[in-house]
DNA sequence: GTCCTCACG
DNA sequence: ACGTACGTGAGGACG
């Protein structure tokens, strides 16, 4: 039988394959051109030689025993793109699911991988073909092993036996290293003999065959200038040659039985094919979409799992070990008392369902709090706070799944758990699908819930690998589990806690409002002459504009602007104008704040209890829903009085409220370091006033309210991106005006000018942005040609370091902050998290501790270059804490 | 469902 | 010339 092995030099592929096609994205933002390219390019290969065995080999790390003879060895080559770089992971994903073997080694280059793999294969008696784009692979060529290197990007391959080297070169393939020796090879920055190129390297050899032979006889070398040269360069004549040997004995645990090629099965290739978004190349290989969605849609075979029952759980107990992967089926968006239906257990050896009727089996209620045994899952927090409401503990939490896939691309708005399965190659059907939609949503029979809940705890446990191979590979693990884990317990408790709401103290504020509502819905309608709802936009415009004729200053997409700032403008023009202010503020607050809180209040416990969400921002907050307690009106004093309703759940207790000052610019002259903004926050000055001193050239009691107000504003409008027309809208001044400003300021903020600058540039060498914790965005749009995507790109490049930073700071402190009350057995409760700051509630003995405690912890959260400040306050409610 | 508006950091 | 400040969630109107 021949035996045919193919080897594939898996870099240099992927690096032409990158250069030679445009660079392709995928919807959720992957770069897959080299991977496209890549794979054309094995398909045609394999199509052509049709080779019993087959291996890609790929180069590992930076240091390798070259770098150590030479440490200028690939010096100057430019670093590879990460739009490149990214895409290694997903070639080897897709080469594992065609079931082709790569291969890779620390300390090693491909070159030498391939070359002691083909030095065996010869001995073996195979034929061997290696594919490659570096004409140094010609050094291996034999009559039993050819080298094919591509042309013209990859469209073509030329191929080479010891008879077209000898035809192109006149040299046997031994000699290719001297000539890499005499000639060196700019790219890899081996340097060869200064002058010498190919013409005159390869006359050298044809006369002295070697680099040796060359330097023995420089005497006999025509041209007293080519003498000297080699004579002064002949070590490194030497060296080069030595470099550009490629290795033929590499300690390679390989053996060529593992490199057999069996076919790839359909099921492995075409998840992998559609998440990358490869049609032609579906189609190509047989499927058209529409198959490969049936395919992908499938249902699997019954899954094979036992069902938790009275009579045999005990012979099941010893089962529950660790890790094991968990499933809480909680159905309800709003998990705070939400229904359980059951809970269902995987590990590699037993898959199990437990109804909720059989949740309380003692066995599992231990297995599930003991922090020992290690728990994998999706959405950890809400199944602990579904459980805490059952009183039932989980812990022990060890991996979560949404919080992963959110990590990993935290531009992505949907992490369900069938979506993020799809995304690794998985299926699973979504919950949709089994639980129906809308007013058709209902549980389905026992017979269809029990499988999909089982097959979602298998799931979870098969992506454990995958996920955390990605997130080692983005450098995101410890993020993951030194900070979001543990702060999704830490949520949990707070969340399952809740705050205590005074509803009769909202009920008098909502009588109050609706007179003071009433009496100005009488005079607008009195005013406009007619009566119309005020709080429809379309109505509101019509009466203004149209009716009462005043000045149209902003259009919408679908009629006129009615918004706050426009009305501001027209608050002279007529009468009318500031009572529909007055209204739609004092309405906002009936409905939003008063109707909305008073509707969320719990039966039982009589406080609310709100859901933060640690997977929807792109910059890595938190956000708050059902209610959303990170809005409550603080800005205007009428509102501001709903803070009196947030009040201690205990007699006697405090409301406490931690926040950090300008953590923003803080951060700002901490990534920057711009030394102006650094001394500013040394010195614990007045960030804006310095500002304004700074950037009007005035002293200190110079400074007027002006001034600083609209110092304050450029200092906002950097830390968002800033842009002259966004400033000169916010200070109602001229996009002049505003870039006068700006570039006053920058001319004093060098540094921070400096930061903007370089942030965008990275920004489209890499395609993302990181904060100080290594929270990474993707930024597609960065390289758009579209002036407003691009723009846009850049400003979020500008301020998720920063805005990012921040919570990871905070997180930090949460996560501190609820050890060291547990630590020092502290009554006081966290409660919520509102950006910058941290609420607490407090028993009096507690405050003298907690006001030193909490700052305390805040400021020391992550140390930066200038300080970072904690203002605490507390009262007898949520208003009085100021 | 989508749009507009407005509450917060 | 382009036309937005960064990040969220909720309520009401309207098709």
């Amino acid at each position: 039988m021949n035996e045919k092995l193919m080897i594939i030099d898996g870099n240099s592929i992927a690096n032409r394959a990158f250069y030679a096609l445009p660079l392709l994205t995928t919807e959720e933002g992957l770069y897959t051109n080299a991977v496209y390219g890549f794979t054309t390019m094995l398909l045609r290969m394999m199509e052509e030689e049709k080779p019993t065995h087959l291996l890609v080999a790929f180069d590992a790390g930076k240091v390798t025993f070259r770098t150590e003879e030479y440490k200028d060895y690939k010096g100057k080559r430019l670093k590879t793109p990460s739009e490149l770089s990214a895409q290694f992971p997903l070639l080897k994903e897709l080469l594992e699911a065609f079931g082709v073997k790569h291969y890779e080694l620390n300390g090693y280059e491909a070159d030498d991988i391939i070359g002691t793999i083909s030095a065996r294969a010869e001995a073996n008696g195979f034929e061997t073909l290696i594919v490659s784009g570096d004409k140094d692979m010609l050094q291996l060529v034999s009559d039993k092993t050819h080298v094919a290197l591509t042309r013209k990007g990859i469209s073509e391959v030329e191929r080479y036996s010891p008879a077209e080297i000898d035809e192109k070169y006149g040299l046997t393939p031994a000699q290719i290293v001297d000539l890499k020796g005499l000639m060196g090879d700019t790219s890899d920055n081996i340097p060869g003999i200064p002058g010498v190129g190919e013409k005159t390297a390869l006359k050298l050899l044809h006369e002295f065959k070697t680099v040796e032979g060359v330097l023995e006889h420089v005497s006999e070398v025509k041209g007293k200038k080519l003498q000297e040269k080699i004579e002064a360069h002949a070590d490194d004549a030497r060296m080069s040659k030595q470099l550009a040997t490629i290795l033929r004995d590499a300690p390679i645990a390989l053996s060529l039985d593992e490199l057999k090629y069996q076919p790839y099965e359909r099921e492995k290739v075409v998840p992998v094919l559609e998440r990358f978004a490869f049609k032609s190349l579906l189609e190509r290989l047989g499927f058209d979409s529409a198959e490969a969605d049936a395919l992908l849609q499938q249902e699997e075979k019954e899954i094979e799992f036992v069902t938790i029952t009275e009579e045999n759980r005990d012979k099941w107990a010893d089962k529950l070990t660790s890790p094991m992967a968990v499933m809480v089926e909680v159905d309800a968006e709003n998990y705070h008392g939400a229904p359980i239906h059951g809970v269902s257990l995987v590990s590699e050896d037993v898959r199990l369902y437990v109804p909720f009727g059989q949740v309380k089996w003692p066995a599992l209620v231990e297995w599930m709090a003991d922090p020992e045994q290690r728990k994998w899952i999706y959405d950890a927090k809400r199944s602990q706070v579904a459980l805490a409401w059952k009183g039932i503990s989980l812990e022990g939490i060890s991996f979560d799944v949404l919080l992963a896939s959110y990590l990993s691309n935290p531009s992505e708005t949907n992490h369900q758990l069938c979506d993020v399965a799809e995304r690794y190659g998985i299926k699973l059907a979504s919950d949709e699908t089994i639980y129906g939609k809308g007013a058709k949503r209902s549980v389905p029979d026992i017979s269809v819930l029990g499988p999909h809940i089982v097959r979602k705890a298998d799931t979870i446990y098969r992506l454990y690998d995958r996920m955390n191979s990605t997130l080692r590979e983005e450098g995101l693990t410890d993020l993951l589990y030194d900070l979001e884990l543990p702060l999704a317990a830490v949520l949990g408790a707070m969340e399952k806690r809740g705050v205590r709401v005074d509803k009769e103290r909202l009920d008098e504020m909502g009588v109050e409002l609706k007179e003071k509502l009433e009496g100005l819905t009488k005079e607008i309608h009195r005013l406009a002459g007619t009566e119309f709802n005020i709080n429809s936009p379309k109505q509101l415009g019509e009466i203004l504009f149209e009716k009462l004729q005043l000045p149209v200053i902003k259009k919408t997409k679908t009629g006129y602007s009615t918004s706050a700032d426009v009305l501001e403008k027209l608050e002279g023009a007529h009468e009318i104008v500031p009572l529909i202010l007055e209204f739609r503020q004092l309405g906002k607050l009936q409905s939003t704040y008063i109707e909305g809180l008073k509707k969320e209040i719990h039966e039982e416990t009589g406080k609310i209890h709100t859901s933060f969400n640690q997977a929807v921002t792109a910059t890595g907050r938190l956000s708050s829903t059902e209610p959303n307690l990170q809005n409550i009106p603080i800005r205007l004093e009428e509102g501001r009085k709903i803070r009196q309703a947030f009040v201690p759940s205990e007699p006697g207790w405090y409301i406490l409220a931690a926040d950090y000052s300008q953590i923003e610019l803080r951060i700002l002259a901490h990534i920057s370091q711009d030394e102006n903004l650094i001394d500013a926050f040394r010195k614990d000055m007045d960030i804006h006033t310095r500002t304004a001193m700074d950037v009007f050239g005035v002293e200190e009691d110079e400074v007027t309210s002006l001034m600083r107000r609209q110092a304050k504003a450029v200092n906002f409008g950097i830390v968002y991106g800033i842009s002259d027309y966004g400033l000169s809208q916010n200070l109602h001044i001229t996009r002049k005006q505003a870039a006068e400003f700006i570039e006053r300021y920058f001319s004093v903020f060098q540094g921070v000018k400096r930061y903007m600058d370089n942030i965008v540039v990275e920004a489209r060498k890499n395609g993302y942005v990181t904060t100080m914790l290594n929270r990474r965005r993707y930024l597609p749009d960065i390289n758009s040609s579209n002036f407003n995507q691009r723009s846009f790109a850049e400003r979020t490049a500008m301020n998720t370091p920063i805005q990012g930073t921040a919570a990871d700071i905070i997180k930090l402190a949460m996560v501190n902050v609820a050890r060291r009350m547990e630590d020092e057995k502290l009554a006081s409760r966290m409660l919520l998290q509102v950006h910058d700051e941290l609420i607490f509630e407090v028993p009096e003995h507690e405050l003298e501790t907690m006001c030193r405690l909490v700052p305390d912890v805040m400021e020391n959260a992550l140390p930066l270059d200038v300080p970072l400040k904690v203002d605490v306050n507390y009262g007898i409610n949520w208003y009085e804490a100021k």
